[in-house]
DNA sequence: TCGATCATGTAATTGGTTACATGATTGC
DNA sequence: GCAATCATGTAACCAATTACATGATCGA
């Protein structure tokens, strides 16, 4: 799913600023996607010309101005319609395994502290994802919630894998 | 690591046309990493005039003419560095967690085909990378076959996971 | 007063893909 | 004779990031 269709989705349940935007996808969505300003800006812009939004210039007396995007009826066909497209697996680029499929040039310790530097950093990753639980849980849906609890799984999955990897590095 | 660090790691092992290096990512590789002619050629011209590689072109009677491509002691020296730097955990893009997370505005039967579909795409990708055992076991270094029992292991618990959110979303 | 947060946007760059363009050779 | 495979490359396009540019407001 691209970035339109993402931000489209964020629309469906409310009206929300570029910034605020922004903020969404750094909650529960951050470990599985992301988007910076230099493309929510302007893929908003082309939704609006497109016709999928619609963007309220809101003067305020105190703060800063901003622009308010609600989706139109338009924009929430498409965005439904992309929803209901089948979707199949794409691979998925991993740093580790590239790396690991070149270890043969590297000395062993080089190969096991490597290795382990990325370890620390997953695990750091699903304690951040563990620690953000009770804030999941007061905002997210269930569908999101299943989200979650897949992201817990996948992490843990991950972790103990790469630790099988390690293992056997260490033992040479 | 970027394409070029990649090309180059395939030298590292022997000197390879452009079109060989295409092919060197069809087997273990290809279901972490990938590159089309696009971007190899490119990066090959790129690599030679910044001397990590050098072109010797090759004419031949029987066959097309072809280049091929030797990495120079520069280029390993540059491979070696960049495979020495620490790297972390990337945040993973997951189409399916993406869907997941707006399926409430699905109904339900869509939900479960939807999902059971995608869950079928990773089963087949699973399927494939388990026939491919022979293959890779006479080819692969030690390292190497670390990534492919790094890959089955990947396979079998997304299975599992996805086959979990499956199941979930089968209970309303 | 200073840093954090709110707020919007553009320009340059990166790092790719897909489609196009070409053409020889080999095996059935 | 025709399809598959070998072989190289370019041009158009795409989707994103990073850095730049600007500026108000709020709380300590």
């Amino acid at each position: 799913m691209d970035a339109r269709s993402i931000l489209l989705g964020f629309l469906m349940n409310r009206s929300m600023t570029g910034y605020e935007l922004k903020k969404a996808f750094s909650i529960s969505f951050s470990f599985f996607s992301g988007l910076s300003y230099g493309s929510i800006y302007p893929a908003l812009g082309k939704m609006e010309k497109e016709g999928l939004i619609r963007m309220q210039a809101e003067m305020r007396k105190s703060g800063p101005n901003r622009k308010i995007c609600t989706i139109t009826a338009e924009g929430r066909k498409v965005f439904l319609e992309t929803l209901k497209e089948p979707f199949a697996f794409e691979g998925t680029k991993s740093i580790f395994l590239t790396r690991l499929f070149f270890f043969a040039h590297l000395a062993p310790e080089e190969r096991r502290s490597s290795a382990h530097r990325y370890f620390e950093s997953v695990r750091q990753v699903e304690k951040t994802l563990q620690r953000a639980r009770p804030e999941i849980e007061a905002k997210a849906d269930r569908f999101q919630l299943l989200c979650y609890r897949f992201g817990l799984r996948f992490f843990e999955d991950l972790s103990r894998n790469i630790a099988q990897t390690v293992k056997a590095l260490e033992k040479e």
